[in-house]
DNA sequence: CTGATTATTTTTTTT
DNA sequence: AAATAATCAG
């Protein structure tokens, strides 16, 4: 190492032509992932098809850096879960060795909990803020929104959890409330200026209390790397090289994120593909990609379009999908993988006969040697599944599903961690609410009085004890509580031990509370078990917040899973995601694409991006069901939300249908 | 403060 | 149809 105090990294330096590498990298990749997986200095831009080894680029990407004498931890590793980092990370240790595990990567979320718990003061925020998920903010909605009484007015006023999906939407897009309203919600038009008010209050109440909701991370990361220029230069030199996995779902928040991330040096190297986006209603712009260039001038543009998933027939048939799309890059997968399988088209006379097919179809797989753990069913909204659900449990086929219901959304998980965030943030007053009104006798008053005295006037818990509270039947209850908390916050317990504390405390009440007490408790234990994989307390809310597990919990180490199951997933929880036989559900009218999304172009697209994603997962065998239902599936009785009235347009559109798939009929009996 | 009744609104996908 | 908000009774 030179000792001069600049470090500089010059990837195309002479004595790297003269460098042995431990990797055969023209040997391992085709001509175009080379290229981007060597692209130098500056700005970069994949365009990598469904299936042409997008991971292997950003994997090998990583060992390439290294390799050239990169820091690991100066990389950051931008990903779209948590998981599809550690997976890049440890498959880049495998070609290469464990610095690769040093790489920074995770969601752009996670990112920004890290960097906020660290740089935050900058911002006036402290290392122990709260992460709020959906249902917490909702609260916290409810409580401004009461306050400022606009409950009473003599016009409706939108409920929390609209007010939620318009704050977002404004934070996600950059676009102000009245535009956002006239957009989607104009029968709240008129009332623009209370919304904005409420927002307003909402952000302060969040802001006095250290509690911060999704948007606001980005938008607080937004703040650190922009707002001054020291730190954002400190932050900025800190990943000198940056990577963005799914760039065609970022939206305008992470793109100026990126941008001020990206200026002190220049180096980006972005991976996506347009004709997968499907996130627009979080705010992704495609524009993100499309403009990447005026984003990052002299940006270099390199299309993968060999595709190594899927068979040929799939390929064709799936290019297919895409034909009548309007706005794209230009691209032409193709595949050298032979198989003489077609997709299979059919039309089961009922949802019924749908599952029937499935279950049937998945023993006989397996019977021909294919595992469970290979193949997958695919649909458009979590419910689409339930029969189904029904069906593969009477058939005593193992599954797990993915996306729809969060464990961590069931409410005496809820209560538990509530427990938790206030000893790591004591004015954390949505959780002490949710705390004090599980104890007899405490209703909404009693606990508003309460939150009043400890968070507001920051008496903490010792406004518990109060004297005037003496006389009170729940006195001693609140004494316990107070104990517990300072008890399960004492110096640098482990997150164990205060899930432990809080588990003894909490049992008795919530044992009242649920009828259904023994299956609740079950889950209580597995998340204690869970918990002792944290060090830090705050570490475990925060990724239990930002990572939740799905339905069932128990993951990995779990033991008492099944360990060969069929996978459930929505489309959107199967990105990025492959299997040799995949299942699409009820490809009709009002499900794909859905009812509700039938507004406009631009939706429709979206909805035929989420059919093509779901197609390009298969890599052998695609079953597209298209269901008869009948009678129609009709949504909240209202006439104008059916679904079902015969099969999707998308597979209606397709160009000569019969010569790329086969048509299956099926024989009568479920 | 709790529980019941009536009136109204919202429906998907995820971090 | 189900969820949620407002209103009323004890």
């Amino acid at each position: 190492m030179p000792e001069s105090g600049k470090k500089t990294y010059k990837l195309h330096a002479p004595a790297a032509a003269a460098r042995h590498f431990a990797i055969d990298y023209a040997a391992e990749l085709n001509p175009q992932q080379l290229e981007a997986v060597q692209a130098g200095e500056g700005a970069t831009l994949v365009i990598a098809g469904a299936g042409t080894g997008k991971t292997r680029v950003l994997t090998y990407r990583v060992a390439w850096l290294i390799e050239n004498g990169v820091p690991p931890e100066e990389i950051l590793l931008l990903t779209f879960s948590r998981k599809a980092a550690q997976e890049m990370m440890r498959r880049a240790a495998g070609l290469l060795d464990d610095r690769c595990q040093r790489v920074q990567g995770g969601t752009f979320h996670g990112y920004a909990n890290r960097m906020l718990r660290r740089y935050g003061n900058v911002l006036g925020i402290g290392p122990n803020f709260t992460i709020l998920d959906r249902g917490d903010l909702e609260d916290a909605i409810q409580f401004v929104r009461n306050k400022l009484g606009f409950g009473e007015a003599e016009k409706r006023f939108p409920k929390k959890g609209t007010l939620a999906a318009i704050f977002s939407r404004s934070v996600n897009t950059g676009l102000p409330y009245r535009k956002v309203l006239d957009e989607e919600y104009p029968q709240y038009l008129e009332l623009e200026e209370e919304i904005q008010k409420v927002a307003e209050a909402v952000a302060e109440y969040k802001k006095a209390r250290g509690l911060l909701d999704y948007d606001d991370l980005l938008l607080r990361l937004r703040d650190l790397v922009t707002r001054d220029e020291k730190t954002a230069d400190f932050i900025g030199r800190g990943h000198r090289y940056l990577m963005v996995d799914e760039m065609q779902d970022t939206n305008r928040l992470q793109m100026d994120i990126l941008r001020a991330l990206a200026r002190p040096h220049g180096n980006i190297l972005a991976v996506g593909d347009d004709f997968q986006s499907i996130y627009s209603f979080r705010g992704a712009e495609i524009r993100n990609m499309m403009d990447f260039s005026d984003a990052f001038p002299g940006a270099r543009v390199v299309k993968v379009e060999e595709n190594y998933r899927s068979s040929r027939p799939i390929l064709d048939f799936t290019n297919r999908i895409i034909e009548s799309a309007p706005e794209k890059y230009e691209k032409k997968l193709f595949s050298s993988i032979e198989h003489a399988q077609k997709p299979v088209l059919l039309s089961p006379a009922s949802e019924m006969h749908q599952s029937a097919f499935v279950c049937q179809r998945v023993l006989e797989l397996r019977e021909e040697g294919v595992p469970l753990e290979r193949m997958a069913v695919l649909f458009r909204t979590g419910f689409h599944s339930n029969d189904l659900e029904l069906a593969l449990t009477r058939a005593r086929i193992p599954f797990r599903k993915f996306g729809g219901f969060k464990f961590i959304e069931t409410s005496h998980v809820k209560d538990v961690f509530a427990h938790l965030r206030i000893v790591v943030n004591p004015f954390d007053a949505i959780s002490w609410n949710r705390v004090l009104l599980l104890i007899q006798g405490v209703g909404p008053a009693a606990a508003n009085r309460l939150v009043e005295a400890i968070v507001e006037k920051r008496q903490g818990a010792a406004a518990l004890r109060d004297a005037s509270l003496a006389k009170k039947k729940y006195a001693g209850d609140l004494r316990a509580l107070a104990d517990f908390t300072e008890k399960a916050g004492g110096e640098h317990r482990s997150a164990s031990e205060a899930m432990e504390a809080a588990l003894k405390y909490a049992e008795p009440i919530l044992k009242e509370h649920y009828d259904d007490w023994r299956k609740r408790r079950d889950d209580l234990q597995s998340l204690a078990v869970v918990s002792e994989r944290y060090e830090k307390l705050g570490d475990f809310l925060a990724d239990m917040t930002l990572d939740p597990p799905g339905e069932d919990l128990v993951e990995e180490d779990g033991g008492d899973k099944e360990d060969e199951f069929l996978t459930l997933s929505t489309i959107h929880s199967a990105k990025g995601l492959e299997w040799q036989t995949v299942f699409v559900l009820s490809l009709v009218e009002g499900y794909l694409p859905s009812a509700q999304s039938l507004g406009s172009d631009k939706q429709i697209d979206e909805e035929r991006r989420l059919f093509y994603v779901a197609a390009t997962r298969a890599e052998r065998n695609l079953y597209l069901l298209a269901p008869h239902l009948d009678p129609p599936a009709r949504f909240w009785g209202n006439p104008d939300f059916q679904a079902g009235h015969g099969p999707s347009r998308f597979l209606r559109e397709i160009r000569e249908v019969e010569d790329c798939t086969e048509i299956w009929n099926l024989e009568e009996d479920p």
